[in-house]
Formats: C-alpha cells, structure tokens, sequence
DNA sequence: GCTAAATGTTGAT
DNA sequence: TCAACCTTTAGCT
C-alpha cells in the first residue's frame, strides 16, 4: 500500500530487474493486452517515479503510466514466477525476472508529452533532487484549508499521503485541522525537512516506520504495523509521548489522526 | 472462515 | 457526493 517511497523505491527495482533487457509483457486479466502486445519484446529503458505516479520507459516513444491507488501491488520475483491468477493486470517478465501488477487505479500507455502534462498538474516531490520548497510554501501560506489537507493535496506537494500526514504533524506538535495560512514560515521549513526524512527513510526501509525505538511497545526486533506509528491507527491508544487517547477524524476524504495534548494547534 | 477497512485517485451523477 | 478499482490484512468468530 503506497505512499510516494513506495513508488520511489518500486522504480529502483524494476530499472535493476528490466533496464536494457528485452522484457516480455503481457495482460492475462486483459484489461491492458493491446498495449502490451506493442511492448512485447521491447528493450526497456528503465522506471522513474514522480510523487506517487510510476513511468515505465521502453524503446519506442510511449510510456507506461502506472497509478496503484489504494491496494495496487507490483510484485517482483526470480522466474519461475508463478501461474497467472485473478486480475492481473500486467506482467513483465524476462528469462530470470518477472514484475506483476494487480489492483492499480492507472495502467495506461501514453504518449511522451503526457509524461509532462501529469507532472505539470503535481506539485513538488521531496524525493527528487531538485525538489523545490518555495512553490509549495507559495501554495501553503494562501490556503486558508486545514493543514492536513494541503498535506494530501498533490497538486501542492506530491508524495505524501495518510501515514506521513498523521506522522509528520505529530512530529511537529501541528493540529490537522490548523489553517494552512496560519503556519509561519519556520514551521513549513521543519515540516518540510521532516517529510523528506520520512519519505527518504521509507525508500530506504521499505516501509514506513516512524517511531523512535524508545518509544515502541515491543523493544525487540524490527517495528511492525501500529509499532512503527505515533498517530496513524492508533485510534484510542495512549499517545506515546504523554499518555492522552489519540483522536481520529476524517479530513479530505480520510480518517485523520491526532494527539489532542500534543497537537494543540 | 468471514468481514470491514486500508498508505488513493478517477470519473459518473 | 459517491461508486469503482478488486488486493491484503487485521480483527473478529
């Protein structure tokens, strides 16, 4: 289940497995069997992401565009991989490695100028190099909308979704519901850095783990699910820092979640 | 074993 | 505003 790491770190992994290898592809679900008939065979030039979008380049002018959604999955292996089951919607495989997708909101193939007209409607990804602060805290210190809706919103800042969200506001003692235009400008800055730590450690990790590991329940072993959180679906559950039931809500179309000691505003 | 909810977006109404 | 996407997992039984 993605957020912007997720994606970064899916592009890493299919430019090892396909970059300058003849990829076979194919749909056994059929939902994407024209396009994939025209990549049959193709040499592929490798995956790059953007926020949380996924292109796949081959050696002919079109791209794959790839969105997961919520519970899009591309799972990779050693061949053999295994039988084609259920939806699957693209397969790409070569004579050691197979990549499956399954369950993705976008799979399409585009023309190269639609690479751009998606990147033109997103905002800036903390993960690119160039990633530029400037134009979100333009966007941010206008909107009068809550905080943690500017967070989610990827025209304003592409990548982070509903964990980062809960957890990089948390870190910074930020209510969700806080006017975005009432953060002054340090605060964006730190929120900022904050996010880039966080997805950047997510790409590393593999997923996403924000607590320190003094303030996990179990002291042993790799944070897990809830473990890994200070906020996110810890509805109800002492807050780890001062012990307050944390609170959820929805916001922007997502449950949201907080400490209301710690995130006063 | 079953159900509901989930790290998200699109497109119809 | 809401269904669709159609997988995975947590939390019940």
């Amino acid at each position: 289940m993605p957020e912007g790491h997720t994606l970064h770190r899916l592009a890493k992994n299919l430019t090892t497995l396909f970059a300058g290898r003849h990829v076979r592809a194919s749909s056994p679900q059929g939902r994407f069997t024209e396009a994939a008939a025209l990549l049959d065979g193709r040499l592929c030039a490798g995956a790059s992401a953007y926020g949380k979008h996924l292109f796949i380049r081959f050696d002919r002018p079109e791209v794959v565009h790839v969105h997961l959604g919520l519970y899009g999955s591309f799972r990779s292996g050693s061949q053999p991989g295994p039988a084609p089951k259920g939806a699957l919607r693209l397969r790409l495989e070569t004579a050691e490695s197979y990549a499956d997708l399954r369950g993705a909101t976008v799979c399409e193939l585009i023309e190269p100028e639609g690479v751009g007209q998606i990147l033109a409607r997103l905002g800036s990804d903390p993960l690119q190099r160039k990633a530029d602060p400037e134009t979100v805290w333009t966007k941010v210190h206008r909107r009068r909308t809550p905080i943690g809706a500017v967070l989610m919103d990827q025209t304003v800042l592409a990548g982070v979704g509903n964990v980062f969200r809960a957890e990089a506001l948390f870190a910074h003692g930020i209510h969700p519901l806080r006017p975005a235009n009432t953060m002054t400008r340090d605060e964006f800055d730190a929120l900022w850095l904050t996010v880039s730590i966080m997805l950047r450690a997510g790409v590393r990790v593999g997923r996403i783990v924000t607590t320190k590991p003094e303030h996990r329940d179990r002291r042993s072993g790799q944070a897990r699910g809830e473990d890994a959180h200070y906020v996110y679906r810890r509805t109800d559950l002492p807050c780890r820092l001062c012990g307050t039931p944390v609170r959820k809500e929805e916001l922007a179309m997502r449950n949201s979640y907080w400490c209301p000691n710690c995130q006063r505003d």
